[in-house]
RNA sequence: GGGGUGGUGGCGCAGUUGGCUAGCGCGUAGGUCUCAUAAUCCUGAGGUCGAGAGUUCGAGCCUCUCUCACCCCA
């Protein structure tokens, strides 16, 4: 295993050279199959290929650990970035390896090659004008002394209604408002607490408007050279549409490649713009002559792996930052972009844990080829995909086991049988293969089949490429099943002597061509068919073996004695599945509001089949409705009776695990499964007095997610004139849970779902109120229960919202 | 509120200088072989390509309107 690492790649003349990266991930966290597919995997997957035809190719990534998030993170766990930095570093390097991700350098971007080559690369900017001064206003802390970031400021959010106190710089969580620091009243620091000021900062700005001549022309010449997809285009060129800005290059911050200026000699460099530099100071920390990779355009080919998120900083910001260098580098040619994948119902997530990581991967027992194969075939390459286990079931145990699996085993088990009943594990000879009618159309099939492989795969159309391949396995099955060659065993012993070192054959073929995608899967083939991975795997021009493809049968010489066949594939059967989808599902709150949307849909599909029934019936019953639509004519204006108000018990509630202000509940209101609601309630009503509790609670509000749980209604409450006194709106003890909240002289039947776009509800709470005897109203019509009025405690006149 | 992207058989996805009968995998129905991890193979059913209008000899693809979903920005 500990082999001496070979000696740096560099290009060669004559050669195709290729430098493949993958976008760096960000180090702080770990990273889950969404981002394994979207970057990492993929190049992995077109560098071995590039490897496999013997192109000269290196495969560079590393992770990105400069800026803010960082330094936060580090303040929160208290260590120094650094170590931070050293510690997710060894998770994703780890993560990677289980992947059977083959890097020629997975490097970082806090190392001093990205300083050098980083700070060289401005230099050349300032040398050449592009980078302007400008004056920002930031707040600053004189206790911890440096400027904050967005984040880092907690204060009084300035809009009217919300005045929410711990408002963040960037953005409230109350009312979600997106913010400037500066806008907050009375801010605070978040880490001494003690108020900053404003002070004025200069930043260093790169002018990109004056570079985008340049810039242009290199879009329009690379995306036809490169043949870009769609995507990557298509978001350049609305990043363009927009007008180029000046970007500020700058920030005030520690952890980061300082800037080589007398006068911002305290200020580092803006993640965007020194985080593609990565590529290269990786490179450098790989090989000393890194320039011969990245500044020769003419000998090598870039090619960049990201998600849609990256591609302006790929198309638009790392290369005005080249081109304004005004030196030969070598410039992004092809680009590959990946969309997103969706986890189940919802989204890979993060922050909230949802879905399945890279270090989870490794707990199901699954084999990374497997999860390889899986999110490969799956690939989001045009637009978002799903991840389901049931798919993976189903990939897995019909594609892999049954096709592939199946053809491998069923060629390997019967040469392996003794002779008499097989060849004793020795490949049979074949002469005048081709004169056999069902062989020469195998290699005809076969043959087709490699040249769309190659073809997809040159234009990094991996999806395509690995459905190419698997083309092969299933003609091969098919082939062993025209053939009848346990038959033929007896009957005509020359033609299946042909038929298994055709199949042989193949089985060597397909382990070449699937080694990109499935590197293990092809390293037990071989090990299988008795040849060495190092020897074997191979698929050049120059070796002549694209042209075997047209003669499957000479892959593999007679006489050579295979290995011992064995299953390659496990099936996956229900029950596991089943487990996996537990044990990955999301927090409890999710599973709930799952639970709920699922009830929803079967109300909706019951509705449908009523409806469906009612249609079958007489024309009657279509007039009753349309002349009792007279009513809903009047509904339609913005009348109180469009608001499902209801009564509903409160079975729990907790704190929103990611926000203080926030709690979750789950609130009963006479469905058959509690509704999930997020509420901003957390300084004003104590947690046990929301326990068991009934309320009123507005239901048919569209459900939106709050700080990433999704809120299926709203709980009622009355609120004093500067909102420093909440309340919540009570119905009599007596009320029945799930009955609906009436207002006299409004009748009619709630919307299903508010419009959002026709502001009902925004209109409507203008005139909800308590009034002077504390009864909560509707202009002067009060919140009627069976069992009497809604009251609130003790705010008088005030509004309910 | 502004902008972007998308809506294709039950499910998951392909489908660009607009062109032959809209494909693929899974699932499903019927049949088939037995070398193989009950695996294979063959045949079939299933779509007014979100809705509506327009351009065209011809539209899944181009234009407009509407609608739904997601994303970004304010």
């Amino acid at each position: 295993m500990a082999s001496p690492p070979p000696p740096p790649k560099l290009p060669v003349p004559g050669r195709r050279n290729i430098l493949v990266t993958s976008a760096l991930p960000y180090v702080n966290n770990v990273p889950h199959l969404g981002n394994i597919i979207g970057c990492v995997l993929s190049a992995d997957v077109f560098a071995r290929y590039c490897r496999l035809r013997g192109y000269n190719v290196i495969y560079i990534c590393g992770t990105d650990e400069y800026g803010t998030a960082t330094e936060t993170k580090a303040m929160e766990e208290k260590c120094s970035p650094k170590e931070i930095c050293d510690k997710y570093h060894a998770v994703h390097s780890e993560v990677y390896k289980w992947f059977d991700i083959k890097f020629d350098k997975f490097g970082r971007t806090s190392s001093p090659q990205q300083t050098e080559v980083c700070q060289a690369i401005f230099q050349k900017l300032m040398e050449n004008n592009w980078l302007t001064e400008n004056t920002m206003q930031q707040l600053y802390c004189d206790t911890c002394q440096r400027f904050l970031a967005d984040r880092l400021v907690e204060g009084k959010c300035p809009t009217e209604g919300c005045n929410y106190e711990a408002a963040r710089g960037d953005q409230c969580e109350n009312c979600s408002k997106l913010l400037n620091p500066t806008e907050l009243i009375d801010p605070k620091c978040k880490v001494c607490k003690n108020t900053p000021r404003v002070r004025d900062t200069d930043h260093l700005f790169l002018e990109l408007p004056l570079l985008s001549d340049k810039l242009v022309n290199y879009i329009n010449e690379t995306s036809v050279a490169g043949m870009w997809s769609q995507n990557a285009i298509q978001a350049t060129n609305a990043w363009l549409k927009e007008g180029l800005k000046p970007r500020c290059i700058t920030r005030d911050l520690k952890w980061g490649v300082p800037v080589p200026h007398e006068k911002y000699k305290d200020k580092v460099f803006y993640v965007w713009f020194d985080a593609p530099i990565g590529y290269v100071s990786i490179t450098a920390s790989y090989t000393p002559d890194w320039d011969k990779w990245w500044k020769d355009p003419d000998n090598v080919e870039l090619f960049q792996f990201m998600g849609k998120d990256n591609v302006p900083f790929h198309t638009v910001m790392f290369p005005s930052t080249l081109l304004g260098t005004g030196e030969k580098w070598t410039m992004m040619k092809t680009i590959s972009v990946t969309e997103y994948l969706n986890y189940e119902a919802g989204k890979f997530s993060k922050s909230h844990g949802i879905g399945v990581f890279g270090n989870d991967a490794k707990d199901t027992n699954i084999p990374p080829e497997v999860w390889r194969y899986y999110l490969l075939t799956n690939r989001p390459e045009v637009s978002d995909t799903l991840f389901t286990w049931a798919d993976l079931q189903a990939k897995l145990n019909s594609e892999l086991l049954n096709n592939l699996g199946n053809f491998i085993n069923r060629v390997l088990s019967f040469v392996a049988k003794p002779a008499g009943a097989g060849y004793d594990s020795i490949v049979p000879d074949a002469p005048n293969a081709e004169s056999h009618p069902l062989t020469k159309a195998l290699a005809e099939k076969t043959n087709k089949w490699v040249e769309q492989y190659l073809e997809a795969m040159e234009k990094v159309k991996l999806k395509q490429g690995l459905k190419s391949a698997m083309g092969i396995s299933s003609d091969g099955n098919a082939y062993l099943q025209e053939s009848q060659f346990w038959k033929l065993y007896k009957e005509d012993p020359a033609a299946c002597a042909v038929v298994m070192k055709t199949s042989v054959g193949v089985v060597y073929l397909l382990a070449c061509l699937l080694e990109p995608f499935m590197p293990s899967f092809s390293n037990e083939v071989l090990l299988q068919l008795n040849m060495t991975p190092e020897e074997s795997l191979s698929f050049c021009d120059d070796k002549g073996e694209i042209a075997k493809a047209k003669r499957p049968w000479d892959f593999v010489s007679a006489g050579h004695k295979i290995g011992k066949p064995s299953p390659l594939f496990k099936e996956l059967k229900d029950e596991e599945v089943e487990s996996f989808r537990n044990k990955f599902a999301g927090s409890q709150a999710e599973r709930s509001s799952k639970a709920q949307a699922d009830a929803e849909a079967k109300k909706v599909a019951d509705k449908l089949k009523g409806t469906k029934l009612s249609d079958g019936g007489q024309k009657k019953e279509q007039k009753k409705q349309s002349g009792g639509s007279k009513s809903k004519n009047a509904e339609v204006d913005v009348t109180v009776a469009k608001l499902d108000i209801r009564v509903g018990l409160i079975r729990k509630a907790q704190k929103h695990p990611d926000a203080d202000s926030l709690y979750v509940e789950e609130i009963d209101v006479g469905e058959e499964a509690p509704r999930t609601v997020v509420s901003g309630l957390v300084k004003f009503i104590p947690l046990e007095e929301m326990q068991n509790r009934k309320v009123c609670v507005l239901c048919n509000l569209k459900p939106v997610a709050m700080r990433g749980i999704k809120s299926h209604a709203m709980v009622l409450a009355a609120s004093n004139e500067d909102h420093t006194k909440v309340e919540l709106v009570e119905p009599p003890e007596s009320a029945a849970v799930g009955e609906r909240v009436t207002f006299a002289g409004y009748s009619g039947e709630p919307e299903a779902s508010l419009n959002a776009k026709s502001k009902t509800w925004e209109k409507l709470s203008a005139d909800l109120h308590s009034n002077g005897e504390l009864v909560a109203c509707y202009k002067d019509v009060p919140f009627t229960t069976s069992a009497g009025v809604c009251k609130v405690k003790s705010i008088a006149s005030g509004e309910i919202r």
